[in-house]
DNA sequence: GCATCAATTTATGTATGCATTAAAAAATTC
DNA sequence: GAATTTTTTAATGCATACATAAATTGATGC
């Protein structure tokens, strides 16, 4: 119902995209514009107008006459990237408070606590993460800045590239849904200030132990 | 020495920000891509990518069949906008403040600091704007995030655009260089919870300041 | 054998042409 | 005369062709 025969460059996009976040197309691999074309049966004018949009989302990167490079993250980047989702998402947090929502705007948030919980108690990560983002991106729209939206989502892509290595190595992550409990009844309360300062602590912590992660396991980049 | 003769595409993404910019291409009007193919000289192809670029950086729309549209900024948007700069420049404040620089890093930010001074003594409002905007470059800078710097990048653009409507209707910034000489101060001596705090009040108040300014005004868009 | 220069290859940047399809204009019906 | 259909127009999306310049290979001189 949503969108008809969407155009060759907007395929292109979504395909890289997929394509980028399953490891196909690895980072730090170099990418003609013609194996891209042939990859994905266009011609290079769409890949060319994918490959722009992607690069200003910071995936990839245009490198004239060595090809488009699929860029690595180092942990030193994936602490730059927390860093600005802790300033966001905080701020969001805190005008969601302000907000004054009714029950009935944040059930939608009450949901993905409880699809949380219910990923933790089955021991099903993927699950678990995926109810996460949807917490993190709700939480956000409910913060009203759209602004933050896209900026956020953006970063949330690069987290989200580094999941697939990193999710199976932490320690379960049961502070997590504690954490979501008190931001969601933070603002419940109308209490923007707790709602901020719970949120930020719970996406600094998240980055520190995201960051020492990937550097005691040399994952240099990724 | 920078870069030689860059390509059409790159011109074409200057040429239309100075444009965008300087009103020629207007907020709110829409142009064909062959308007704009003739205006710069140069095919639609490169316009294009352009348009693509600028699109994602938030200063204009494509709209099939209706012409690229240079997007105008609501209050509301003004409101948005200096939200996102409060909360990544205060936290590349807090940075600054702790990264431990010498003094002879600060240089840069000293200099910008006297420069809003004298252009405050001599009532040069341009001259002010542009030492103002080199302040708050430079502190970014300092915060040591490359992705805030940029995102700061793009929104600082988006307040470039108001700056001409809004500066002469404003009172005389004299509390800004207070501000700016605080937070300056709060990073030599490594305090990063005044740093951010005061200039979080500082962004806080240009805010409201600006907006209220388009409001009353009547600005619903420009 | 190494370095420099020439020749060749090839990826990119741009122009151009065309098919598609949305919008506008004209024509037809009630 | 209004509304609907048909026709026409024209802007876009994409493929293709080609010129340019970088990178690679090969050749030449020392």
């Amino acid at each position: 119902m949503s969108a008809r025969a969407l155009s060759s460059s907007q395929r292109a996009v979504q395909e890289l995209r997929t394509r980028i976040f399953s490891g196909e197309l690895a980072a730090g691999s170099d990418h003609l514009e013609s194996e891209l074309a042939d990859l994905l049966g266009m011609s290079r004018t769409p890949i060319r107008e994918a490959v722009l949009t992607l690069e200003s989302q910071g995936l990839l990167e245009m490198r004239p006459r060595k090809g488009v490079r699929i860029l690595p993250l180092s942990p030193e980047d994936m602490a730059e990237i927390y860093d600005v989702l802790t300033e966001l998402e905080s701020h969001a947090a805190e005008h969601a408070a302000f907000a004054g929502y009714e029950e009935d705007d944040l059930k939608a948030l009450a949901k993905a606590i409880d699809e949380m919980d219910a990923a933790l108690t089955a021991s099903d990560l993927d699950a678990w993460a995926d109810a996460d983002e949807c917490f993190h991106r709700e939480l956000v729209r409910l913060g009203g800045n759209r602004r933050i939206e896209t900026i956020v989502a953006m970063m949330s892509d690069q987290v989200r590239r580094a999941r697939t290595t990193t999710l199976f190595m932490r320690p379960l992550p049961t502070k997590s849904n504690e954490d979501h409990r008190k931001v969601f009844q933070a603002i419940c309360d109308g209490d923007g200030e707790t709602a901020r300062s719970v949120h930020k602590q719970h996406r600094q912590e998240a980055k520190a132990i995201l960051v020492d992660l990937l550097r005691r396991h040399r994952l240099r980049y990724l």
